[in-house]
RNA sequence: GGGCGAAUAGCGCAGUUGGUUCAGAGCAUCUGCCUUACAAGCAGAGGGUCGGGGGUUCGAAUCCCUCUUCGCCCA
C-alpha cells in the first residue's frame, strides 16, 4: 500500500462496482421505505457549489438509512427551467442567423428538444463523481410523459374545481424574456436612480402642482393625479384638472387616503397601465388604462411621444425635454427599490395583461396547519416563521408564461367565442360542442392557448408525479414511497418549491409529500460572498473532486455546513478532508502490516479493547442521536474525533505491538471489527474510501458492499460503558501529565522515566502497563512522599511526580506549584461563597448543592497535596 | 417601512428545562519533534468580562427589558 491515499481510481472503481450491483435500485418490499427526491437541478445547469452540498447531504442521509436497514430510494431528475433554457435555445439559434419569431411552434420545440438531449444529463452525470446513491433508473424529467400528463391533469382539475381562472391583471412583466413571471421569480434590488419633480399645470390657472416620481417616462400614460384629503397642503387642488407635461392631456384631481402626504410633494401621479398600486386606484375611481409599453419594453403607439424609444433611453430623454420645456421643478439623487427578473435580471416593468392564476387562499389554508403543527418539521426551526408570513399574505399565482417551452395550457378558444379547458384536444372538442350546442364544431374551430405554464408548476408536484401518482393514484409505488422522509434544499426556494408541494401533497395525496425539510445554508466563499459566475469566486466542483477526491470535498463541505448557516467555503476544508482520508489509510495500513501471533491478550491490550469498545458503543449512540436530528455536521465531527483522536492516538497507540513483534490474535480481531464498525459510521460521509478499506479488511464474497451492511450493535451496559470511558479519560490526564513533563524538561522520549504516585490507590496492572508504555517508564512507585526535586502534577485528586534531579528547576518547579495553588485557593473560596449563602443552601436543588460540597472537598484535597509538595520543595 | 433571526477564542460554530472543577470541539496560531502507519504527520501550549447597559434569581452565555451592530425574508 501507498504511504498516501490516490482516491481518482479508487473512486471510479467503486461506483462502478455500485452500479453494476444495483445497489442504489429500489423496488418495493416490505421493508420500512425511505425516501428522497432530488430538488430537480435546472435541466440547463452544470454542478455548482451548492448542489455540492445539497446532495452530498442528501446522499449522507440517504446511505445511513441503508445501513439502518431501510428500503432507501433517492430519485433523480431535472427540471426543464422554462424560462432560462428558451433564453438558451433562442441565444443559441441566434447565433446561427435564425429568429424565434421564424420559427413554428414545432420548429421550435424541436431545437429545445436537441438542445436539451445534448446538455440535459450534464450534472446528472456529474452528482455521480461526487457519489451520489441516486436510483438512476428512476430518472425523472418535469417534461417526460409521465410529469407532463400529470401537470395537464391536474391543471384541469384545478379548473373544474374553480381554482384557476383568467383575467386581465397587473402582472411583472420580463420585457427581456417577453413572458410574465409569478411574484416570487422578481427580486427587488436597492437601485440609486433619481427623484424628479415634474410641474403639472393647473387647467385654467397660472398655477403650477409639482408630482415627484423615479419614473417620468411614464407620464404619457397618466390619466388622473392623487392627493390625500386630509392633506391642508394640497387642499388647494380639490376638484380642479391638470395638464400633464409634454403630452399636454388633461387630466382630473382625485382624492385618496392611500396617498403618503409626507411623501414628495404629497401629488401623487396615477398611471394604472404601468404600476401596481395606480393600477388599484384605477379600479377604484374608475380611471382609464393607458398602456405606453411594447412588450419589449418600447414606447408604444399609445404612448404619442417617444414611440420605439426604449423606456431608459426614454427617461433620459424626457429628463432633457423637460428641462427645456421649463416643467422640471428639480431632480434629486434618490433610492429605492427595484424589482428585477430572476432569470434575466432586467427590470420588470408591471404591466397590465391577461393570464392565468391559481387561487391560492385554499391552497394556502391546508398547507400552513401540518408545518405550524409540526406534522412537517423544519430544520432549522425558524424557517417556520417565514413560511407562516408568507403564507398568510400569499396573492394568486400566475401560472401562465409567454413562451413555448413547457407544458402549453389545456385551454381552447372557441371561434364562436369561449373557451374550454380540456386534457386533450379530443376532449376540448367535445366540451366545446356541449357548451356552444353546435354540433358541427370541428378541431379547426379550436384554437389552443399559445401560452405555457410556469416551470414551477410541474415542480410542485415532484414527489407525487415521480411515481406516477397523479396519473394512477393508489399504484403500488406511490403507496409504498409516498410521503417521502427528507427534502432537502435551500431557504431562498421556500416559496417556490417547498410550500406548494405541500399544498399540492395535500390537495392531490391528502397528505404531507415529506416529513422533514433540512434547509441547507448558502455557499459563499470565505470572504463572505455569494458564489457566482459574475464574481469567479466558485471553484469548480469536478476540479475540486480531481484534487482532493470526492470523499475529501464531502467532508470538507460538510465540516462547517449546520442545517441553515452559509458556508463560508474555503479550499482548506478539502484539504482537511483529505488528510483525513489520508489518516484512515494510514491507519488501516499500520494495522494490516502486522503480524500475528496465536497468543493469550496481555492485560494492557484487553483494558484497551474493552475501554474502546465502550467508546465506540457510547460514540455510535451518540451519532443515532444527531443523525435524528439532522446535525450532520455535528455527526461528522463526532466520528471525525472518535477515528482520530481517540482510536489512532490513543488506542493503537495502546495495542500497538513494539516494531518487529507481532500481536495477539484476540486483539488483532477485535481491532479489525473496531476499524469495520468506524468505516460504517463513516461511510454515509466518505463512501468511497470506506468502500475500498471495507473490502480489504477481508475477504469478501462477490455480492458484499459496505453500502449494504448494516450498522453493527454491541450488547453493553452503558453503565459500565461510562465507568471504563471515565476510567480511561482519568489515566489519559496521567499520561499527558508526564508527556508535559517531557516536553517542558525536553526529555527525549526514549528515555525511561519513574513515575511516583503520592498516597493514593495503586492501578491495576493492566492501566500501569497502559502509562508505562504511552510514557515510556521504568517504574510506578506507590510512595507516602515523593522524591526530592520531582517535577510534579496534580490529576483528578491525587498527586503524582517523576522524580529527575539532574532536570529539575527548583525554582521553575516552586513557581508552578505556588500558581496552582493559588488558582486553586480562588476556586475553593467561590465554592465557599457559595455554601455559605444560606438561601443558596436552602433553595438549591439537594445535588446541587451536593455537587458543591464535593467541590469543597476535592479543592480541600488538592490544596492540601499541593501545600505538602511546596514543603518538599523547600 | 413590516417581519424574522443572529451577536460566544484570530475565523467559522456548539452550548438542551438557568446549577458538574470558574464556557466547549474544529481550523488557524505558538513550542518541541522527520519517534519504523501517516510531516497530508506526532506530542504539547496559549487564547474568550459569552455585543453594551439594566433587571429577575441563592445562581444568567442561557429568562425579561433596552440600546448598538449585522444578516435574511417581505413590501
Amino acid at each position: 500500500m501507498d504511504a498516501k491515499y490516490n482516491p481518482k481510481e479508487i473512486e471510479a472503481k467503486w461506483y462502478e462496482y455500485w452500479l453494476e450491483h444495483k445497489y442504489f435500485h429500489s423496488e418495493p418490499d416490505s421493508r420500512e421505505p425511505y425516501t428522497i427526491v432530488i430538488p430537480p437541478p435546472n435541466v440547463t445547469g452544470v454542478l455548482h457549489m451548492g448542489h455540492m452540498l445539497n446532495n452530498t447531504i442528501q446522499d449522507i442521509l440517504v446511505r445511513r438509512a441503508r445501513q439502518e436497514g431501510k428500503n432507501a430510494c433517492w430519485v433523480p431528475g431535472t427540471d426543464h427551467a422554462s424560462i432560462a433554457t428558451e433564453a438558451k435555445v433562442v441565444n443559441k439559434l441566434a447565433l446561427q442567423g435564425i429568429k424565434k419569431t421564424d420559427l413554428t411552434r414545432e420548429e421550435f420545440l424541436n431545437h429545445a428538444w436537441d438542445w436539451t438531449r445534448e446538455h440535459g444529463g450534464i450534472i446528472l452525470q456529474q452528482l455521480r463523481k461526487l457519489g451520489a446513491s441516486c436510483d438512476w433508473d428512476r430518472t425523472g424529467f418535469t417534461m417526460d410523459e409521465v410529469r407532463s400528463e400529470s401537470v395537464i391533469k391536474v391543471f384541469c382539475d384545478l379548473y373544474n374545481k374553480g381554482l384557476i381562472y383568467r383575467g386581465v391583471r397587473m402582472v411583472n412583466w420580463d420585457p427581456k424574456a417577453l413572458t410574465a413571471l409569478s411574484d416570487e421569480e422578481v427580486i427587488f434590488k436597492e437601485h440609486h436612480g433619481k427623484l424628479y419633480y415634474l410641474r403639472y399645470k393647473v387647467e385654467g390657472e397660472d398655477a403650477y402642482a409639482i408630482v415627484a416620481t423615479t419614473r417620468p417616462e411614464t407620464i404619457m400614460g397618466d390619466t388622473a393625479m392623487c392627493i390625500n384629503p386630509k392633506n391642508p397642503k394640497t387642499e388647494w387642488l380639490k376638484g380642479k384638472k391638470v395638464i400633464v407635461p409634454l403630452v399636454n392631456r388633461v387630466i382630473p384631481v382625485i382624492e385618496d387616503e392611500y396617498v403618503d402626504m409626507e411623501f414628495g410633494t404629497g401629488c401623487l401621479k396615477v398611471t394604472p397601465a404601468h404600476d401596481v398600486n395606480d393600477y388599484m386606484l384605477g379600479e377604484k375611481h374608475n380611471l382609464a388604462s393607458i398602456d405606453i409599453f411594447n412588450d419589449n419594453g418600447t414606447l408604444s403607439e399609445a404612448a404619442g411621444l417617444y414611440v420605439g424609444m426604449d423606456r431608459f433611453d426614454c427617461r433620459e430623454q424626457i429628463e432633457t425635454d423637460l428641462q427645456d420645456a421649463g416643467l422640471m421643478e428639480k431632480v434629486e439623487d434618490y433610492t429605492n427599490n427595484v424589482g428585477f427578473s430572476e432569470r434575466t435580471n432586467v427590470p420588470i416593468e408591471p404591466k397590465l395583461s391577461m393570464q392565468w392564476f391559481l387561487k391560492m387562499e385554499h391552497l394556502a389554508k391546508i398547507a400552513l396547519e401540518p408545518v405550524l403543527k409540526d406534522d412537517i418539521r423544519f430544520y432549522p426551526a425558524k424557517y417556520k416563521n417565514t413560511y407562516k408570513h408568507w403564507l398568510e399574505n400569499i396573492k394568486d399565482w400566475c401560472i401562465s408564461r409567454q413562451l413555448w417551452w413547457g407544458h402549453r395550457i389545456p385551454a381552447w378558444y372557441i371561434s364562436s367565442g369561449g373557451f374550454v379547458v380540456a386534457e386533450n384536444e379530443d376532449e376540448a372538442l367535445r366540451l366545446a360542442i356541449k357548451q356552444t350546442g353546435n354540433e358541427t364544431l370541428t378541431k379547426a374551430d379550436l384554437r389552443q392557448d399559445p401560452d405555457c405554464l410556469d416551470t414551477w408548476f410541474s415542480s410542485w408536484l415532484w414527489p407525487i408525479s415521480l411515481f406516477d401518482g397523479i396519473r394512477n393514484p393508489g399504484n403500488k409505488e406511490i403507496s409504498y414511497y409516498y410521503p417521502t422522509a427528507d427534502l432537502v434544499t435551500g431557504p431562498d426556494i421556500i416559496f417556490f418549491w417547498v410550500a406548494r408541494m405541500i399544498m399540492a401533497g395535500y390537495e392531490y395525496k391528502g397528505e404531507m409529500p415529506f416529513k422533514n425539510v433540512y434547509f441547507t445554508g448558502i455557499v459563499r466563499d470565505k470572504l463572505g460572498r455569494k458564489m457566482s459566475k459574475s464574481l469567479g469566486n466558485s471553484p469548480d466542483p469536478l476540479e475540486l473532486i480531481e484534487r482532493y477526491g470526492a470523499d475529501g470535498v464531502r467532508m470538507g463541505m460538510m465540516l462547517s455546513a449546520p442545517a441553515g448557516n452559509d458556508i463560508l467555503f474555503d479550499e482548506s476544508l478539502c484539504e482537511q478532508g483529505r488528510n483525513f482520508n489520508n489518516k484512515i489509510w494510514n491507519c488501516f495500513r499500520l494495522i494490516k502490516g502486522w503480524d500475528v501471533a496465536d497468543e493469550e491478550q496481555p492485560q494492557y491490550a484487553h483494558l484497551a479493547t474493552d475501554w474502546f469498545e465502550a467508546l465506540l458503543n457510547q460514540t455510535a449512540t451518540e451519532m443515532e442521536d444527531m443523525f435524528k436530528k439532522y446535525r450532520l455536521s455535528e455527526a461528522l465531527m463526532t466520528i471525525y474525533h472518535l477515528f482520530w483522536d481517540e482510536f489512532s492516538s490513543w488506542y493503537l497507540e495502546m495495542i500497538k505491538p513494539v516494531y518487529g513483534q507481532p500481536i495477539d490474535k484476540t486483539t488483532y480481531e477485535l481491532t479489525l471489527r473496531f476499524f469495520d464498525q468506524l468505516l460504517r459510521l463513516l461511510h454515509p460521509f466518505m463512501p468511497f474510501i470506506t468502500e475500498e478499506l471495507w473490502q480489504n479488511i477481508e475477504e469478501r464474497r462477490p455480492n458484499e458492499s459496505i453500502m449494504i451492511s448494516p450498522l453493527l450493535s454491541y450488547d453493553s451496559d452503558k453503565e459500565s460503558d461510562m465507568q471504563k470511558i471515565a476510567r480511561m479519560e482519568e489515566l489519559k490526564i496521567v499520561i499527558t501529565g508526564v508527556r508535559n513533563i517531557r516536553q517542558q524538561r525536553n526529555i527525549a522520549p526514549k528515555e525511561s522515566l519513574v513515575l511516583q504516585v503520592v498516597s493514593a490507590h495503586p492501578f491495576a496492572t493492566s492501566e500501569a502497563q497502559v502509562l508505562s508504555k504511552l510514557c515510556n517508564l521504568l517504574s510506578i512507585d506507590n510512595v507516602e512522599q515523593k522524591a526530592a526535586g520531582a517535577a510534579a502534577f496534580i490529576a483528578g485528586v491525587t498527586e503524582y511526580a517523576v522524580p529527575l534531579d539532574k532536570y529539575v528547576n527548583k525554582d521553575e518547579e516552586l513557581q508552578k506549584l505556588q500558581t496552582e495553588l493559588e488558582h486553586q485557593r480562588g476556586f475553593l473560596k467561590s465554592v465557599m461563597a457559595k455554601l455559605g449563602n444560606e438561601r443558596f443552601v436552602q433553595n438549591a436543588k439537594p445535588e446541587i448543592v451536593e455537587r458543591e460540597r464535593q467541590k469543597q472537598r476535592d479543592a480541600e484535597s488538592r490544596i492540601a497535596a499541593l501545600e505538602e509538595g511546596i514543603a518538599a520543595l523547600r
